[in-house]
RNA sequence: GGGCUCUUAGCUCAGUUGGUUCAGAGCACCUGCCUUACAAGCAGGGGGUCGUAGGUUCGAAUCCUACAGGGCCCACCA
């Protein structure tokens, strides 16, 4: 075997392995189901480091699972995302030389899927190489054929009972990729901007009335300037009509208190058409609503000469026309949100357009109890339980159409002046003639005269279904899969999309299954730089995460990733995590080396290795009740801590070096036979974090049959822990450290056998016999007295003082212990002070009162012992 | 602007109901070792008045208040 462990040979023949021995795939049974959906990335997306963390987060669960003999399942697959994927497709379409707008809708799709089929996927292989062990028979994207009648299925089902309409409202307009946005999908940043401050001409030519504004391209679409009725500066203005700059039109000055008055000038103008707020005072006092903007944002014929000019180009040119009208009075700057699209990055612009909304407050309930009142639903870390509350408690109507033909159509017809919503297009024309029968109409219908809606629903409106979908819970409620797999048990994601996706999925849960899609939310932390940047592509910032898998191995990124990665904290990756992950690695690979190599004998097994191991075994246990504590509070670093502890200090350090023969030596049956089932079992619990090393291991540790894998072997079961010899062992311990620490003090050479006299002042004992196997002989006597150049000092460890000889420089040794002697009675002083407080001693539980006690006493024998020592030296 | 949350060693973080075991872990750092599993290692070591200022208490990293500085979420101030 090689000194260092090579991972990626290894890596490969074991994922093939566990592909042809489907140890991943997942059918129905008796045994209890353990479930996990992936957050279905991007269908054209690549691995970055956020995917990396989610997803292991996800194997090391879904493993831990299998090995628990839980029938694990873990459903893989992708999204169409919509927009992001629109884009990218029109963007190739463009580099071609043709342009979205000469296309049919069937041709664009059709390039659209020639897209997908060429770069999807490419994520799932690359989790391959992760180790994720999803059952990759259950593959599933979201334009899937059931996939895409489900969403249809449930657009007619929301329908038909009331929770879906269609409204002309403002919405959120994105206009690069010229589609609607949802609320959530609008990211509102700080911007420099200008105020412009406008003078509106009086009609009646007594002076004019200034307005500030952050937008004048916009008043093209004023239809009134309003005041609050209360402020004293306009009292005897209202009524009076202005002019709109430049276009001349004239307009009414109105009021209303929602006015701020304290604000620019404490005028506001009115454009109902590209301001929510503007629009509500447009509805409330029956204004018109002038539209200025086309759809690609840029100005349309109601802004005379500026037409077909961006609205951002258009913005100085307007603002110097003004300026040479004598009607702009002044420019300030001024920082104000800007709302952008999320996936474009495009400034979004408010529009008055027919969509379609969910709506949402019935929904909402069972989602809201489900996680603040029932705890059906825990979040980790519960932090977020408030965030959640917070977005659900204020929710509005979802908009859920989008002005893109990559996803699934809105299965709405129309015809006339109306329209039907229906599955197909023969339902459609059945539902139509149905109508005009029953109001008693002679008009029949064919399909021509329907025509389907031309917008595709939010890609969230797919992906909201998820859970129940890849289990085709929609179009049949009642299959076996579904009853069995549902509801799944943990989500791991990102709290970034906490409102877009998890949030949802819960509330379409109780609609659709009457129950919560899933019982714990992992929420992971941001993957950032080690400056604690985002990574982005432009910063450059973002590791190859394959890369990192080439260079580290799978085994040692995931262990890096986990590391430092607590629930919901952001992980500051930096390549050195990955370091420690190998370097672990090599570590096991290296013990698997020595307990592998060595010649077994018919002897005796010495004391040594039987304490070692009975110890090893009360360790283990503890270390293994602590581990299953800490995944039942999904702390999985904490987890994966404490058994990389368990095998770097307890089983190398400590039980290795213990029953270690001496060189060249056999080994006892017992002991390698012991040493080698310790092994086997820390293997298993480390399995669901390094996958490949743990199986290249368990496989070579004993002849294993050709369909027998690590990740179906059993997870161990905790057994007995004996705290004496635990207690004792530690005792030890702390004893070799403080002798080791002496001998680097003293500069004894290392191979030097220390001749050491203990004396027991209390329990725990020392184990003379783990002592002397580590190079410290050990008889148990007392020493009375110092002889010369040899002093009995004694060595604080953490509890006990043990008294050792040694060779030691006498005065810097009576200055130590002088200094010690001051420290000492410091401190006894102190905790007299504090035992002579009459309140303390009344107050405080008697247990503490008697460890104060038992301090000041430690304390005055240490004393003694220290003056003892010192009158003997000198 | 509203709400939530955080500040503990150089870095990333544990620290449960205030009380022995509370001032910890990993990494990094320093010193000495190429000792026959592993230098991707071994042995040892130094680092913190727990953000600041008050308060409650016999007792505060822990509870309360204010302040300072981060972070997150939400919100229509033109």
């Amino acid at each position: 075997m090689e000194t260092a462990y090579n991972p990626s040979a290894i890596e490969s023949k074991w994922y093939a392995y566990w592909l042809e021995q489907k140890l991943f795939e997942s059918k129905v049974d008796s045994r209890e189901p353990y479930t996990i959906v992936i957050p279905p990335p991007n269908v054209t997306g690549v691995l970055h480091m956020g995917h990396m963390l989610n997803n292991t987060i996800q194997d090391v669960l879904i493993r831990r699972a299998r090995l628990q003999q839980k029938n694990a399942c873990w459903v893989p697959g992708t999204d169409h995302a919509s927009i992001a994927t629109e884009a990218k497709v029109v963007a190739r379409l463009k580099e071609r030389g043709i342009a979205k707008e000469t296309l049919s809708r069937e041709e664009f799709l059709k390039h659209a899927w020639e897209w997908t089929e060429e770069y999807g996927g490419v994520i799932l292989e690359q989790l391959k190489r992760l180790g994720a062990s999803c059952d990759w028979s259950r593959t599933t994207f979201t334009m899937d054929q059931h996939m895409y009648d489900s969403v249809i299925e449930v657009f007619v089902d929301l329908y038909e009972k009331g929770h879906i309409y269609r409204g002309y409202r403002m919405v959120n307009w994105d206009p690069e990729a010229k589609t609607t946005l949802s609320d959530e999908e609008v990211i509102y940043q700080e911007r420099e901007g200008n105020l412009y401050y406008i003078q509106y001409p009086y009609t009646d030519g007594s002076g004019a009335l200034t307005v500030a504004t952050t937008r004048p391209e916009t008043i093209f679409g004023d239809v009134a300037i309003c005041v609050n009725p209360d402020d004293p500066r306009y009292t005897d203005k209202l009524g009076k009509t202005v002019l709109v700059p430049i276009v001349n039109r004239e307009i009414p000055i109105i009021s209303d208190t929602y006015v701020d008055a304290e604000f620019g000038t404490g005028c506001l103008k009115i454009t109902p058409a590209h301001d929510q707020n503007d629009k509500a005072i447009g509805d409330k006092y029956a204004l018109e609503v002038i539209d200025a903007l086309n759809a690609d944002a840029t100005l349309n014929a109601y802004a005379l000469h500026y037409e077909g000019l961006d609205r951002f180009e258009a913005r100085p040119k307007i603002a110097e026309e003004l300026q040479s009208l004598g009607l702009l009075l002044k420019v300030e700057n001024h920082l104000n949100k800007v709302g952008t699209s999320e996936r474009t990055g495009a400034v979004v612009e408010p529009r008055l357009l027919d969509q379609w909304f969910l709506k949402m407050d019935e929904l909402v309930k069972p989602a809201i109890d489900a996680v603040l009142k029932s705890g059906e639903i825990k979040l980790h870390p519960s932090k977020f339980d408030n965030t959640y509350k917070h977005w659900l408690e204020n929710i509005r109507d979802w908009n859920i159409s989008r002005q893109l033909w990559w996803g699934q159509q809105i299965p709405a017809f129309y015809y006339d002046n109306t329209f039907v919503v229906a599955r197909t297009l023969e339902e459609a024309v059945d539902k139509a003639n149905e109508r005009a029968q029953s109001a008693k109409s002679d008009k029949r219908y064919t399909a021509v005269d329907l025509r389907q809606d031309e917008d595709v629903l939010d890609t969230w409106f797919s992906s909201w279904l998820w859970p129940i979908s890849v289990f085709n819970g929609i179009l049949e409620p009642d299959n076996k899969d579904i009853n069995y797999y549902y509801p799944t048990s943990d989500l791991v994601t990102g709290p970034d999309i906490l409102f877009f996706w998890v949030a949802r999925m819960i509330i379409s849960g109780y609609e659709y299954r009457k129950t919560y899609p899933f019982k714990n939310v992992y929420l992971t932390g941001l993957v950032r730089d080690k400056q604690g940047r985002k990574m982005s592509k432009s910063l450059g910032n973002s590791p190859d995460a394959l890369g990192l898998i080439d260079t580290y191995g799978a085994d040692a990124v995931r262990v890096g990733l986990l590391l430092s990665s607590a629930a919901g904290n952001d992980l500051l990756f930096d390549e050195s995590l990955c370091q420690q992950g190998r370097n672990f690695a090599n570590k096991i690979w290296n013990a698997f080396r020595l307990i592998t190599s060595w010649e077994v004998a018919w002897i005796a097994q010495p004391e040594a290795s039987k304490i070692g191991i009975e110890w090893f075994n009360s360790q283990f246990n503890s270390t293994l009740d602590f581990i299953e504590d800490q995944y039942a509070k999904y702390r999985i670093s904490d987890a994966l801590m404490a058994l990389y502890k368990l095998i770097w200090d307890d089983y190398c350090a400590w039980l290795l070096e213990l029953i270690k023969p001496a060189y060249q030596q056999p080994i006892d049956a017992t002991t390698r036979q012991e040493a080698f089932e310790l092994m086997e079992r820390l293997l298993v619990v480390l399995h669901p974090f390094m996958p490949f090393l743990t199986e290249e291991l368990w496989q070579q540790l004993d002849k294993r049959a050709d369909t027998e894998s690590i990740c179906v072997a059993h997870w161990p079961s905790s057994g007995p822990v004996n705290q004496e010899l635990m207690s004792q062992f530690s005792h030890t311990q702390a004893v070799i450290s403080a002798l080791r620490t002496l001998r680097t003090e003293k500069q004894l050479k290392p191979k030097e056998l220390l001749d050491i006299q203990t004396q027991q002042t209390d329990q725990p004992q020392v184990i003379p016999e783990v002592l002397s196997k580590l190079g410290f002989t050990s008889p148990i006597t007392i020493v009375e007295s110092a002889g010369e150049n040899t002093l009995s000092l004694r060595i604080e460890t953490t509890e006990y003082y043990i008294p050792i000889e040694a060779q030691i420089n006498l005065e810097e040794e009576v200055e130590k212990l002088q200094a010690e002697l001051e420290y000492q009675r410091g401190f006894l002083e102190m905790v007299n002070q504090k035992l002579s407080n009459k309140r303390f001693v009344d107050n405080a539980p008697e247990a503490v009162v008697a460890v104060e006690r038992k301090k000041a006493a430690d304390a005055l024998e240490k004393i003694q012992a220290i003056e003892a020592t010192l009158s003997k030296l000198t």
